[in-house]
DNA sequence: ACAAAATGTAAATTATACTTGACAAAAAGA
DNA sequence: TCTTTTTGTCAAGTATAATTTACATTTTGT
């Protein structure tokens, strides 16, 4: 399940996978993994990621998932 | 650092650690913990506690680490 | 006071986030 | 075209999230 959010406010600040993971402390590997949605960061690197592209939690990684259903729009 | 937003919520509810973390599908020591603030969950689980706890994850989960300083009242 | 439930904490193990190194395919610039 | 940067992906290792079992302490109820 890809990060498009994530993709976006990285290229918004025009900043490459290596530039975002340098900044947040982890590998590009790691970046390019989160982006691509192959695995569940901490919170603790959700958080850096959100400080570095100025961000919130909700508008980066709230809900992720893809949606089951759609019969029902509450 | 202690996570006292998950507690007051967990409280509101009137569960124990023990329900909620049945709930989320993690032991109560896992629960316990997170709520202590000893280690970071993945945002998996942060997610699937907020959606338990009728939160969001800025409610829970954002800037739980302890202010360094206390000279600057913003 | 007593019992029962809820919480705090510790040690040993398992699952997985994250790293390092390496290589190939796109995209960007000359 | 050629070169360089960026991205995608794999495999093997390390760090740590999360589990299980177990026991002590605190709280709640009688």
């Amino acid at each position: 399940m890809k990060n498009l959010r994530l993709k976006s406010a990285r290229a918004a600040l025009d900043m490459s996978q290596q530039q975002l993971a340098d900044a947040v402390g982890v590998s590009r590997q790691t970046m390019n993994a989160i982006e691509k949605g192959d695995y569940n960061p901490t919170i603790k690197l959700c958080r850096a990621i959100c400080r570095v592209l100025n961000k919130t939690l909700d508008e980066l990684f709230w809900e992720d998932e893809e949606p089951s259903g759609m019969s029902d729009g509450e």
